[in-house]
DNA sequence: CGGATGACAGATTTCAATATTTGTCATTCA
DNA sequence: TGAATGACAAATATTGAAATCTGTCATCCG
């Protein structure tokens, strides 16, 4: 894990290692420089600050949770059966890390929380790819919406049981399926336009 | 606060106050009995653990909150408006308790967030209520779905974002009427019968 | 010179001793 | 007799001293 000079993204691959072994409370500065052997001032030349790294692995992996998401929002399918998939690929995307390693998505969760800027940056991406969807749904007459980006944050917050990691507790609950279902084709529905 | 035979309505009162004074994370039973004026082993006559007694109080703070909504649901409005009516009514109720008193509902939140059965049968009498509002609407020809219990649920987990105390954070920002107003919007779309 | 170091002050966390709380129950009291 | 008490064991919380961590920076090294 040591090559010539210390890079931010060393750093980065570091940190992730620290926190999967110690979590979010007890991972350290001091851990990540001993895990590179480095002292915690050259973390500091990367980093201004512990939060800044912890932003960083956090906007990382949520990034790499989601990838794929882009490339469905961006497809030519119907907008409504895009939409579905594009939601369904999203709760399925985030209920796998939650039961495949509750303890890290734990660990995310708690660093997630600890950044504002992070969440309303990541939610932006989500809710634009969202707005393009409407808008490909209304420019081909199957939706109907006043503002794709209103539209699209709505259904984002519709859907919030099926990505917002505080619930991530029921996702493993034997009626989460259709219960989603039920939301997705309730949103649907919604934003179809009247024939 | 004293007088006879000590109730479990006068322990319960107690607790509030209680809960009130020093938060859920200080009150102790054996406060509660303090400010009774009696020994700790009574409360324990009528309650057989502290978790009962703070979920008792829990359920009562909840009923308190939402009284009124039963009403709405009970009107004889068109069903729509009906929905739409009630809803609001909800996140006005929610969002009066959270801004009015900061802490004190951060205490009952965290008291709600203690006991999944409190909240389990909170959210089905308000499930039930949203599944006679929609069953109303099928009723008039207004709304169409195939489960008015199943499309009660959809409709409850998609507006969680205007309910659900995890969210109180959010329910002061300028945009949030605007949010509440979108999502109402597609979710009483998504019920109405196609024409 | 640009990157790395480690000593340092102030903030935070740990840990173990101490104190409080929960829940029980034999006894008391009216 | 039925409600209330308070002593008690086990579990939990508090406390304060010691250890560790964060963030800075004067200094060192290649």
């Amino acid at each position: 894990m040591s090559a010539g000079t210390l890079t931010a993204e060393a750093i980065l691959a570091a940190t992730e290692e620290v926190l999967r072994r110690y979590g979010p409370a007890k991972a350290t500065v001091v851990d990540v420089a001993r895990a590179l052997g480095v002292s915690h001032g050259s973390v500091y030349r990367h980093f201004p600050t512990k939060a800044a790294l912890r932003a960083a692995v956090t906007r990382r992996w949520l990034e790499r949770t989601h990838e794929g998401l882009a490339e469905i929002a961006a497809g030519d399918s119907p907008a409504p059966a895009r939409l579905r998939d594009w939601l369904t690929a999203l709760f399925a995307a985030k209920r796998r890390k939650a039961l495949d390693d509750p303890e890290l998505f734990a660990t995310y969760s708690v660093l997630v929380g600890e950044d504002d800027g992070v969440i309303a940056e990541h939610v932006g991406h989500l809710a634009e790819q969202l707005t393009r969807i409407i808008a490909g749904g209304i420019a081909e007459g199957t939706f109907a919406a006043a503002e794709p980006a209103v539209a699209a944050r709505a259904v984002f917050d519709a859907t919030g049981r099926f990505h917002n990691p505080v619930y991530a507790a029921e996702w493993s609950a034997p009626d989460i399926e259709a219960a989603f279902e039920a939301v997705c084709s309730l949103v649907i529905a919604g934003l179809r336009a009247p024939r």
